[in-house]
DNA sequence: CCGGCTAGTGTATGGAGTACACTAAAAGTA
DNA sequence: TACTTTTAGTGTACTCCATACACTAGCCGG
């Protein structure tokens, strides 16, 4: 016989979703999971899943995201609770969303430990979505694009050393917009956040780059 | 016998709490209950309680308020989800906290239906608080200050029709800091976000005041 | 050594935030 | 009625930050 768990009042599920972020070739991207099973069997969906009842809600997440996709120490941040009744069409499910920001090259998104199918999809060209993920994207993405303007959360897009225009590149995809290299590097460095590192990217027949550094890479600060 | 709802894993319960705040005497306060029952009997605790199957989590959020505390028709906005696995004593429970801003004048905390007792109490001032509700606190408050920067929910405080002298000491109570009186005027009237009702305020032996009203009551808008 | 490429730098202008002090209008009092 | 008290309401000068804009530096390959 199959254990059961009682209770004396109906109980929703609780999971935990995460929308893992990076910058493909100069496109934000989401890191996506087929589903192998019903419902919406094929379809693409978040990494996530159901919490533990002896893990706290971030440890949920971080967990379900190493698990599913390898992907470790990274950034994450709460996002928003989507508990719409009918969001899954199984029982009632309430998700709480993360957002996860993590360097391309960080992440090699080869099949999981099960042989999933894992994949980057650029966001403005996402295939058919499981449950409300597609919403849940929505709003990660407006989040973040929000975020680059009063705080340094851009930098979590980049490895640990970096030059100004791979930064800039960040903060043109972010904001959807393009950026004079004068008057964002003039206003960057005014931040205080970054060092330089001493070394340079050679890199293609110009002149090498200087390399930076986030002074303080754990911490998302905020400004202005 | 008792009815039961079971399954086949472990389901945590899931609340909501809602931080209501207003403005009493130039202070932030918080409406809160005190408990009549265990755990936490005798301490003050948000408005809130466990949501229906069938009901959306704002549409619990809306309820819990009303049934509580007789509040309806605010603005309301979730704030974040606290899950850590030990905040309820008796079962795991998850709990979604939202904020509501209420005009002080529209809500008078007599007991709730059921005799409960319900009062304002002022941020930096709280009695002993049941659960992480300190804590819930102190995260609304910080977002609250927060979103004054960059929209308008200040409003959110005043009634429909307002002087800008009250309305500038919103923006100096959530600032915790004074303003100057012509740099407010000359600032809050250039977000273009309020228009003059024709009608004046007359109160004490002096001068009138102006009354105004917001453009769109209802919709909180970002600037910058 | 010349061409092609990206890295890296300064200045001038306009707009917004800030600092600051007096007049206007009502009401109560002598 | 005029004087006092109290809050409402207004303008200007300065500073700083955001913006617009174009050339030199340095490496590589041919």
């Amino acid at each position: 016989m199959k254990t059961q768990y009682c209770y004396a009042q109906p109980h929703p599920a609780v999971t935990t979703d995460i929308v893992v972020f990076t910058i493909v070739d100069h496109t934000l991207s989401a890191l996506l999971i087929e589903r192998r099973n019903d419902p919406f069997k094929g379809h693409w969906a978040l990494p996530g899943g159901f919490v533990d009842m002896d893990e706290d809600l971030e440890t949920g997440a971080l967990r379900e995201l190493r698990e599913e996709t390898g992907v470790d120490n990274v950034y994450l941040e709460q996002l928003f609770t989507f508990g719409a009744k009918n969001r899954d069409p199984r029982e009632r499910v309430i998700t709480v969303a993360y957002f996860a920001l993590v360097p391309r090259h960080l992440v090699a998104p080869h099949a999981g430990s099960d042989a999933t199918r894992l994949a980057w999809h650029p966001i403005d060209n996402l295939p058919a979505l499981a449950f409300d993920h597609r919403e849940i994207i929505r709003v990660a993405q407006e989040r973040v694009s929000a975020k680059t303007r009063y705080s340094t959360v851009a930098l979590q897009f980049l490895p640990e050393h970096f030059t100004l225009t791979e930064l800039q590149q960040v903060y043109e995809v972010l904001r959807q917009e393009s950026l004079d290299k004068r008057n964002f590097r003039k206003w960057v460095l005014a931040l205080d956040c970054l060092e330089e590192t001493g070394n340079f990217r050679r890199q293609g027949q110009h002149r090498p780059a200087k390399l930076y550094r986030a002074k303080c890479r754990d911490k998302v600060e905020f400004f202005k």
